[in-house]
DNA sequence: CGTTGATGGTCAAGGATCGTGACTAAATTG
DNA sequence: CAATTTAGTCACGATCCTTGACCATCAACG
């Protein structure tokens, strides 16, 4: 199961980030998905992000390192607390992720269309349930 | 769906190496699974292993170096070709596979338990055509 | 045979990702 | 105002994978 994983886990990561490339970001990277996925429209905190992506503070820095290199993201003061700075996504980093939105959704769609829907929905009611005893332990 | 896939390949591994661990084998590394699950009983060569785990010469090489410093395989060249080396596994290496396939067979036994025989089969038989169907894009 | 191309294995250097510990600045608490 | 907590960064190292080149041996062909 282990293997399946991994092998399902890099099969998605590497047709995402093709078709990523094809429709104009190819410099975009798998780890850069943890912190522009839990953007929201106005941004949020790094130690938020931290937190919501189970990263450690220093990797969520280095990335939004790379991301505002890239012009994905602005580090902006934030006004509440002279201490933080809000990550706020740029035009080009949202249209980046709602094209990983929109790819992601029709890879969804085209499994579900193999299985059948019924079966790919109760595959994915599955999937989370191991996943969630297996975090657990239980 | 990305997501829940590198969620389970982690757990998974966290909980297969601290039970490894705690049975006699801490200095296994994941990657290490890659030679030892494909070594047979008398061994394998170093290009076939390549070819099996999908990773290349250098990495079997470096992992072999590894095990073997752990006292888990040993080179001993090919009869039948002086360029090649079989890998064969110790009496170690062969206790550390018995143990990571019986600790691997435990957990997916508890997680058939908690779903039902029938939904986790299920579960598994639509795992395996995802995987298949997301690496041939289907 | 001997030359030529393919194969088994190794050496060297580098990139990507994640983890840990320590540190500065600002907020919060008492 | 002093003590503690929190936001973010710096520095270092571990793990894992990739690429390119290299040498020794085998195999096939002239």
């Amino acid at each position: 199961m282990g293997m399946l994983a991994g092998q399902l886990m890099r099969a998605l990561q590497d047709e995402l980030f093709e078709r990523l490339a094809e429709q104009g970001h190819p410099d975009v990277r798998p780890r850069h998905g943890s912190v522009l996925a839990f953007l929201g429209r106005d941004g949020a905190r790094a130690t938020e992000l931290a937190a919501r992506t189970g990263q450690h503070k220093q990797i969520v820095g280095t990335i939004v390192d790379e991301l505002a290199a890239l012009g994905y993201v602005r580090r902006e003061p934030d006004p509440d607390d002279r201490r933080a700075k809000r990550v706020v996504p740029t035009d080009r980093g949202r249209d980046e992720v709602a094209k990983a939105r929109a790819i992601l959704a029709d890879m969804e769609r085209r499994h579900a269309e193999n299985l059948g829907a019924e079966r790919y929905a109760a595959f994915k009611d599955a999937f989370q349930e191991v996943v969630r005893a297996q975090r657990e332990r239980t």
